[in-house]
DNA sequence: TAAACATATGAACAATCATTCATATGAATG
DNA sequence: CATTCATATGAATGATTGTTCATATGTTTA
């Protein structure tokens, strides 16, 4: 595998196909775990799903009151919630006619510090 | 603390709403942070710009390389490494004919290590 | 068990976005 | 200085996405 390409179809910097090829080869993720990658970090950009997660990070907070919270409408903030669940972001619980959300994990967190830590410089 | 919200408005779990609206306009960043915040996990929201991210993990590569190893058109490229230098995750270097990229900084590296960490579980 | 309440969900629409195509810019070369 | 090479960019297009509206599901209560 990764045989030179002595014939390189593209600009003069020749020396460095090959190893780069190879190098890639060897450290670029599967196709589905780019695609996974890329999923998550969808999820993030959304400014309504970036607050209700400032939201969880202080507290358990059932739909309406995120709602309340936010100033929007229930089904949109409900819509979000199902993103964040299938990203596993966040969990649920039912307690009566309420349903309240809590963050799934603290990697949520640490990504999130990582981005502000990125913006404020 | 936990005050009650004798007048709330919403659903029966009237005890948060006072301390929920305090401790999220105490903690909850400015809209305009948000948006930024937003912003720049959309950048790392589409697979071809995560592509783009692991090779300059590897190597500082010019634009023909990394269309070459990636497999895509150079228009293609061009434009997204534009959407990359705008969010200062990648900054360029001209040789020549030729323009070279690279990681603008490590956060890059520490926000997409917490995504696959995530997803890894 | 009917009504009220809290949440979820499907369809529709407007807005955003990634890629393509054509072309422009800017540097080297002969 | 005209041509070639490497890259950038504007417009167009098809695909994706966030919100709204209407309605469905599921729980409590009278």
């Amino acid at each position: 595998m990764n045989k030179i390409d002595l014939n390189a179809e593209c600009c003069d910097c020749n020396e460095v196909h090959e190893d780069l090829l190879k190098i890639v080869n060897e450290t670029m993720p599967e196709e589905n775990e780019l695609y996974d990658l890329a999923e998550l970090f969808k999820v993030f950009g959304d400014s309504t799903r970036i607050r209700i997660l400032f939201v969880l990070f202080e507290a358990e907070v059932c739909v309406c009151d995120l709602a309340e919270v936010l100033n929007m409408t229930q089904s949109a903030i409900s819509h979000q919630l199902q993103i964040l669940k299938q990203n596993k972001l966040v969990k649920s619980r039912r307690e009566g006619k309420s349903i309240f959300y809590s963050l799934a994990d603290d990697h949520v967190r640490t990504i999130i510090a990582q981005g502000q830590e990125h913006i404020e410089e």
